[in-house]
DNA sequence: GTTCTAGAAC
DNA sequence: GTTCTAGAAC
């Protein structure tokens, strides 16, 4: 399909790149799913963490300098963000997300959305380089999980509060961003 | 990955 | 009646 090597093509852009080394680029996602959203890839044609070993340990370590790097660029603060990846990746290029944690954008659209950033369906880059470095692989997840945690319902990032819908999910973020400190108080049925 | 939209949920 | 979700896309 050629929507899946979309991300292949968009790097060889160079109004795309942020950053850049001679291994990898840092793009911004063409559909945000945060305030800031950006992706680290590899310019060697790399389809997937289903690819690496332990030999691409030092360029996963490329990835994510260049991912510390696009955060100071953009004067934000390291801690606020997601780092990792796609247990289950759509687009065939291997990518690293560098997501903020407030995930309020309008490009963030379905379950499936938030549930793949805020579930086991993300990989936070510590636990994919120790993966690789302890197996020398990575696994995919069964299939039986993957649907497992995409139903999984809509559990705030930020406290315990659970959105009967993504709207109100939504909602509930906004209310993180504009004062995180009573945010939490809401009950759960105000939303 | 997104767009579109039927019909489920409210 | 309107909102929201979830599956097809040749």
């Amino acid at each position: 399909m050629s929507w899946s090597n979309a991300l292949a093509k968009e790097i060889l852009k160079p109004e795309s790149l942020i950053i850049s080394s001679e291994i990898a680029v840092v793009i911004a996602d063409k559909f945000p799913k945060a305030h800031h959203h950006y992706l680290v890839l590899p310019l060697a044609d790399i389809p997937s963490i289903f690819h690496l070993n332990r030999s691409h340990l030092p360029l996963l370590e490329e990835l994510h300098l260049l991912a510390k790097n696009v955060v100071e660029v953009k004067g934000v603060q390291w801690q606020d963000f997601n780092v990792g990846f796609h247990a289950e990746p759509s687009m065939q290029r291997l990518h690293l997300h560098v997501i903020s944690r407030d995930f309020v954008s309008t490009s963030l659209k379905t379950k499936k959305h938030w549930n793949s950033f805020n579930t086991e369906l993300f990989v936070p880059y510590t636990k994919l380089y120790d993966q690789l470095e302890k197996e020398n692989s990575i696994s995919r997840l069964p299939k039986s999980l993957k649907d497992e945690l995409l139903a999984k319902p809509l559990i705030c990032n930020q406290c315990e509060f659970v959105a009967r819908n993504l709207p109100s999910l939504k909602g509930h973020l906004v209310g993180h961003l504009q004062d995180p400190k009573s945010v939490c108080q809401r009950t759960t049925s105000a939303d």
